[in-house]
Parts: C-alpha cells; structure tokens; sequence
DNA sequence: TGTTTGATTGACACTATGTCAATGATATAA
DNA sequence: TTATATCATTGACATAGTGTCAATCAAACA
C-alpha cells in the first residue's frame, strides 16, 4: 500500500485534497452553467479556494474541463476497441448493432456532461483535438473491421474501407448528438436498427 | 429606379456606406483571425469608424458574421432545394451523386469562410441555429425524395424515410467539413462516389 | 527552535464587451 | 438665411473575465 493517499506527508494531502476539491467544483459549475459561462470565480468560490490556486492545479478551464472529460474520453475509447470477428452477414449484423448500442448507451448515460462536451468541442481546439482521437479512433478500429469483412467475402470490394469507415461513423457520432441533446425526437431503438440496415443493405433495392 | 442608392438624401447615403464599411472590414478581419479572436476593435479600426459605431449597426459580433454568412447559407438553401425525380435506379444513383457534388463544391469554393462559419458554430449559438436551419431543410427535402423512390418501387421501403435522410446527410456534412479543414488529405471525387455507393448499395453483399 | 520549502492567495495588469451622453453634420422649417 | 430638429457618430465608462506574481502562511526539516 506505498503512497496511498493518507501516509503522504500532510502537505502533499493537503495539495491532493485542494486539487479534488477544484474538480468536483469545476464538475458542479460546468453542469449547471455549461462550459462558455462557466468561470474559474465561480469554481473557486464554490471550492472555497484563493483565485490563483485555479491556476496552480490547472492551466486554464479547458484544461480542468480535459481532466474532468478523461474518465468518460477513456470509456469511449474501450468501446472503440471491442473485437469483431464475424463469420456470416448476420453475425456481421449483430455485432455492428451491438457496438453502436454500447456507443450511443455510452453517451447517454452520461447525458448532462456529453452536452457540456459537445459545447467544449465547439469552442476550445484543445478538446476538440480530444475528441477528434476518440473519432479516430473508432474509424481506424471499423477500417480494420471493413477490410476483414471484405477479406471474408463478406463485404463488398468495391469500397475503399478508409473512407466507408467514416462515413458510417459520422452517420453514428451525429445521431449521438442530436439524441444528447434532444432526447424526446428519437427512440433509440429506431435509430440503430435503421442505420445498421442502411450501413448493411443500402437504401435501393 | 426608386430608392436606388445614389438617389437617397445623403444621410442616408452615409449611413449605408459605413455600414458596408463595416461589413467589408469584418470580412477581411474574420478570414484573418477567424471568428473567436476576431474582436470589433479590429474591426472598426480597418473600417475606421468610431468604436461606438459598429454597435449602431449590428448588435455584436454574431449579428455581424450572420449578415456576412447571409449569401453563402442562401446558396446551400438552393442546393437543398434540387428537384429529385429519377425514374430508375441508375438515374437516381446520378442525381444523387449531382447533388453530392455540389453540396461538396460549394463549400469548398467558400472553403475560407467556411473554415470560419465552423468556428462560428461551435461558439455561437444564434449561428449554429442559423446552420441547423440548413441542415433540417436538407433533410426534409431528402425525406421527401426518399419516400419518392420508396413509392417508385426503387428504394427499400423497411428503411424509415426521416431516420435515412438523417443519416445520409450527417455522412455528407462531416465529409464536407474535413474537406474544407482538410483539402489535401482525400480526393472530392473518391468521397463521392464511395458515400453514393454506400448509401444506395450498402456495405454487405 | 530556526530555516527552508512549497502551497495558497488576492491584487494587478490586461483585454474584451456593450452602453450612453455628448458631439457634429444634415435636413427641415420659419 | 437662420434656427431648430433629427439622427449618425463617437469614445469614455462600467463591467466582467483572464492569467501572473510577489507576498504570505504553514508544514517539513536540520
């Protein structure tokens, strides 16, 4: 049990505790206010914290929203990297189905910081740089995925897996938002199995 | 040739041109700095005219983008709004890929101001508004074509008409978007034809 | 106990916004 | 022609946020 939390010297606790308490009070000011009227006056107060101890733990607020973001960042991520290994078109099918389930589920359970995200995304290149990973990510995995459906004779040849990889996840990240922030419009169940069936069949006959 | 511009009492005739004066320098500063450094001290310097002056005319620095973003988003109204009639599966694979291609061509002529407006849309919520309103008349006009084919007997008819439009038009915006930030890493073409290949065939054999 | 080290602090300099009372120039009326 | 009304223009001001840093305070150490 070396360096457990409580045999550190009192001081480094001390710093420990401070920089906890900025976070959890970053995590309360994001939520309520979302992340532009957001301000590090606020998370102070709410820490009880001098101004400039903000700055001793954190560059600036993108980068206490980057370590507040990197739980759930890393929980993509694992989706991302789920196995895929069909033998058969239907099997191709479920699974598909299956991680775009586990992808939007994701962001739906943690709903309320997704949409502070999504606004992150938009104003800070920091975090977008950061998400753009995850997206990355997830393309280079279904790449792989494509290219060993087509290896399978599974999958069509005449695709460049590169860019169908893409273009099915832009199809998928973009539900994802539009169901984070209006959760009401669609039924989750609906979205999946229509873009699995246009990801597999196609629209024309 | 009543209230053509020179024939107004020259109050007026001012007025107009400090407005234009304004917009022309906000133009200039937005492409330079983009849209979050861009700050109206900049602009009124270049168009110089009192600090004051800028605020007469537009209320802050998101009304005055909206107005310059004005004609390029009436240009992605009229793309939208293309007829769609095919009568077979082959013409409709090439109107499609006709609309594709302008909806690209267009944002990479305006790639400059586009690489702007998407900043713009991630920082203000009145422009990302104004590109929403973009976006779902798209998608109701391909709602509508999808349910034309549907009818026709060409497209699948298990396939929900909104969901699909949805979908296939978020593949193409985010196409759109990494060719304007990113113009060298995919040929236009290849994206063409790879998403209208897998919207009308899908992946699967 | 005295000294060093490092955590904490808020005042400060800076940058931007949006407002408004004053100014100046044009149009109108006498 | 002159007086007055109108309205475009202006920059100083109040406000609000950022990031820095020299000073302070308390723990660790000798």
């Amino acid at each position: 049990m070396k360096n457990s939390i409580d045999q550190l010297p009192a001081r480094q606790q001390q710093a420990l505790k401070t920089r906890q308490k900025l976070l959890q009070a970053g995590k309360e000011v994001f939520l309520e206010k979302g992340f532009q009227k957001a301000t590090i006056s606020q998370v102070i107060k709410k820490a009880k914290t001098g101004y400039g101890t903000a700055y001793v733990y954190f560059k600036n607020k993108d980068e206490l929203f980057i370590t507040l973001m990197e739980d759930l960042m890393n929980q993509f991520y694992e989706v991302a990297e789920m196995p895929f290994k069909p033998q058969a078109k239907e099997e191709a099918y479920e699974n598909i189905k299956k991680q775009v389930r586990l992808f939007l589920q994701l962001a739906m359970d943690e709903r309320d910081m997704m949409k502070v995200v999504k606004e992150a995304i938009g104003v800070s290149p920091e975090i977008e740089e950061k998400w753009y990973g995850i997206r990355e990510r997830f393309i280079e995995r279904i790449s792989v995925d494509i290219r060993y459906a087509q290896a399978q004779r599974l999958a069509k040849e005449n695709l460049d897996p590169a860019l169908t990889a893409r273009g099915w996840f832009y199809s998928n990240e973009m539900f994802m938002w539009e169901l984070v922030m209006n959760q009401e419009k669609y039924q989750i169940n609906d979205v999946i199995v229509n873009l699995t069936r246009m990801y597999t069949g196609g629209l024309y006959e």
